[in-house]
DNA sequence: ACCAGGCTTCTTTTT
DNA sequence: GAAGCCTGGT
């Protein structure tokens, strides 16, 4: 039962009743201590599963956890609730608003989110230019986290004012929308147990067992939520490492893991140290740069594994040499037999980075998947879609029945779409009914009452067809009956677009087998859950491009941490404010840790940032690790050399004719392989075109006109290194 | 009603 | 350097 656990994890594992606090550092196996400890009490203290509760932050966590739990304990674990956060307060609103009978909500994103807080910011009559309504919402975002109601919020600023004007009425709207937003599943739900004891107690009462990962990143309502369900039993299993708490800035509370002991004097504290990831230099290189923060408690990682290889530094002018260095090194790497593409991971700050990588990647022919930014679910088309679906599942939803109302255009302009909004303020009604009555609109013309009559009848049959078909078969009504799909293929990009409504479609099928008045509602649900990290894949043969935020929980044989510049990490934006700067070094510590192996650390002199070229001085934490971690031919800036900002940071600079060549013997190309007009093929753009082909330096240099990404671009690809076949 | 073109504003990080 | 917003023309 506890074979392969060291003593400290065992102690985690078979612990009794009454809380614990495991405080698992990088890599010392902190899931396998969660999945072992449920498959215990399952078959050891003979917990029936469906009273055990287990909360991750992504689904991808989740999914893993289930998998590794149900082979430990076999069928019985299926009945473990075991979700996300959002996942679990999601089933518990719609469970208990069905026995209201109210089931349907939308859960909007951060989109549907912008255009209710314009609209908030509107009526709440508020033109200060500071409050944007990005800025807006990430301050009632934060109230909504610290489980602040608008009515109870006290304005202790000028700005706090404003928000104290707004959040009610930006509140309220999405009451009239009969929607939450994505703090709204975790508020609403404890407010929810607070009006309703009753209900938390059939919770409460429920779950003898409570069990929380990734503790250092929960925010206050989260904490609020996980005590109330443990209440009753008291056993809270919480698992973190405050060492990467890297989400303070969506409102996560890094007190509630440093403060466990003391809001709970009786539990049990059991530090998990030994690490089983990385070689010790990797581990004195991490812990060379967290320790600098100062509030955190001391503890440092140890592993019996050996120094393993050094780390190295590499010094780019730009950019874009920069990634040409990343995409080289992962090339000779492979080429050495040292690693597998699929075993490298590339990892930056912000997402923007990966944009000189990923041309890097292609010119030298590295295969990779970039994980995040390129996000499915805010596409245009999809999202177009998905308002129909959310609009049929609920009608009260006016953001959406916005953004459908004339898509295909129907000839319902702006002005008629605003008159009919105002029209529904004044009396009362929402969207949906002043549309069905826009006869009785004075200022709608009468083209346009035609044109929404028509909608209106349209609507009304989607509708009716909804309420007794499945989710799939919704969708296909939906794309022929409105000329959706017809529409689309004329668009710009017509065939990407329609592609990715055909991968919507795909997703719909999964639920085809629900009863109608479930199938588009769960559809949905899933649809509005799922998260950048939940597409993480490791299988697959391509090297890992992506935010380090989204890299936390993962490891790989080699790490590439780019952009190490102050300015760019840490962002310019944390520099100033020590808090956020020990969380940004926090995420160093992270990056740095999910290196098993193999670590490069690369920052660029100069780097193109939002149009203007910026020099940077070398990364504070890149300083912080000593020089004997390095490799002799790494670029490292002298020790504290940039930290007061004076000249000369004395980098000891190769010149660019000494990067890394790539020696691997490679063929020289002197004839041209490929014509104007061929056909071909790349592993990762697919067939194209060669537009235009041109002999260099041994190498061919061919321009290949794909359709990439919703449009067709052209690439320069290398022969050489590109692996570009006729189709 | 719709389009094109020029303007601004951004960019952290995301369940 | 892109995407979104506004403006003015058709």
């Amino acid at each position: 039962m506890l074979d392969g656990l060291n003593p400290p994890q065992q102690e985690a594992v078979v612990h009794g009743d009454g809380p614990v606090l495991v405080v698992a550092g990088a890599g010392s196996g902190k899931t396998r201590v969660l999945t072992r400890r449920i498959a215990y009490l399952i078959n050891v203290l003979h917990r029936p599963a469906w009273t055990i509760l287990a909360v991750t932050f992504t689904n991808k966590a989740a999914g893993e956890m289930r998998e590794r739990v149900l082979s430990l304990a076999g069928e019985d674990a299926k009945e473990v609730a075991l979700g996300t956060f959002h996942s679990v307060c999601l089933r518990i609103l719609r469970r208990e608003r069905s026995r209201a009978g109210r089931p349907n909500f939308t859960i909007y994103d951060p989109s549907d989110q912008q255009n209710v807080m314009k609209q908030a910011l509107l009526t709440a009559q508020i033109r200060d230019p500071r409050m944007t309504p990005g800025v807006t919402l990430s301050l009632v975002s934060k109230l909504k986290n610290e489980l602040i109601r608008p009515q109870a919020y006290v304005p202790a600023s000028y700005t706090d004012e404003l928000v104290g004007k707004v959040y009610p009425v930006y509140q309220e709207l999405l009451r009239k929308n009969n929607a939450y937003d994505f703090d709204d599943l975790l508020s609403e739900t404890v407010e929810l147990f607070k009006a309703e004891p009753e209900v938390l107690e059939r919770y409460a009462d429920r779950y003898s067992h409570v069990l929380v990962d990734e503790y250092q990143d929960t925010n206050h309502a989260q904490y609020v939520l996980v005590t109330m369900l443990a209440s009753k039993h008291r056993n809270l299993f919480v698992v973190g490492d405050a060492d990467q708490a890297i989400y303070g800035w969506r409102g996560a509370d890094i007190r509630n893991i440093l403060d466990f002991e003391r809001q709970f004097p009786d539990a049990r504290i059991i530090t998990l140290d030994q690490n089983y990831r990385s070689t010790q230099n990797i581990l004195d290189a991490a812990h060379a740069v967290i320790s600098v923060n100062t509030k955190r408690p001391e503890k440092k990682l140890w592993t019996d594994k050996d120094a393993g290889p050094l780390i190295r530094a590499f010094e780019a002018r730009n950019e874009q040499e920069e990634a040409q260095f990343v995409a080289r090194e992962i090339r000779r790497l492979v080429h050495r037999g040292t690693a597998e593409p699929r075993s490298c991971a590339v990892m930056y700050r912000t997402n923007a980075q990966s944009r000189s990588i990923e041309d890097a990647f292609i010119h030298e022919g590295v295969p990779y998947r970039i994980v995040g930014s390129t996000r499915f679910y805010e596409r245009r088309e999809v999202k177009d879609v998905l308002s129909y679906l959310r609009w049929l599942a609920n009608p009260e939803d006016g953001v959406s029945l916005t953004r459908i109302i004339n898509v295909p255009p129907r000839k319902i302009g702006d002005t008629s779409q605003k008159a009919l909004n105002d029209w529904a303020d004044i009396n009362g009604i929402g969207l949906w009914e002043s549309v069905q009555r826009a006869s009785e609109v004075e200022s709608v013309g009468p083209a346009a009452r035609k044109a929404l009559a028509g909608a209106a009848e349209l609507f009304h049959e989607l509708r009716s067809y909804a309420t007794s078909h499945t989710a799939p078969e919704t969708l296909e009504y939906v794309l022929g009956r409105t000329g959706y799909l017809k529409w689309l293929e004329t668009e710009d990009d017509g065939r990407t677009r329609v592609e990715n409504v055909e991968e919507l479609m795909t997703v719909a099928q999964d639920f085809q087998d629900l009863p109608p008045e479930e199938s588009l509602r769960s559809m949905l649900e899933r649809v509005a859950l799922v998260a950048d990290a939940d597409q993480i894949d490791e299988s697959g043969g391509a090297a890992t491009l992506m935010t380090m935020h989204l890299a936390k929980g993962l490891e790989f044989d080699v790490v590439f941490l780019v952009g190490m510049e102050d300015n760019v990490f840490p962002h310019s934006r944390s520099i100033q404010d020590p808090d956020q700067l020990e969380e940004e070094r926090r995420l160093c510590y992270v990056g740095i840790t999910r290196s098993k192996r193999v670590l490069y650390l690369t920052y660029a002199m100069s780097r193109r940032l939002m149009g203007r070229t910026e020099r940077n001085a070398p990364s504070r934490f890149l300083v912080n690790i000593p020089e004997e971690l390095f490799t002799p031919d790494s670029n490292k800036p002298r020790q504290g050399s940039n930290l007061d900002g004076g000249t000369g940071w004395g980098w000891n600079r190769w010149s660019s004719d000494e990067i890394e060549p790539a020696r691997a013997p490679v063929p020289r190309i002197t004839e041209s392989t490929f014509a104007t007009g061929d056909k071909v093929y790349h592993k990762i753009f697919g067939v194209g075109t060669v537009v235009a082909t041109e002999l260099s330096g041994g190498d061919e240099e061919v321009s290949v006109a794909f359709a990439a990404k919703g449009q067709m671009v052209t690439k320069r690809l290398s022969v050489l290194y590109s692996g570009l076949e006729h189709a």
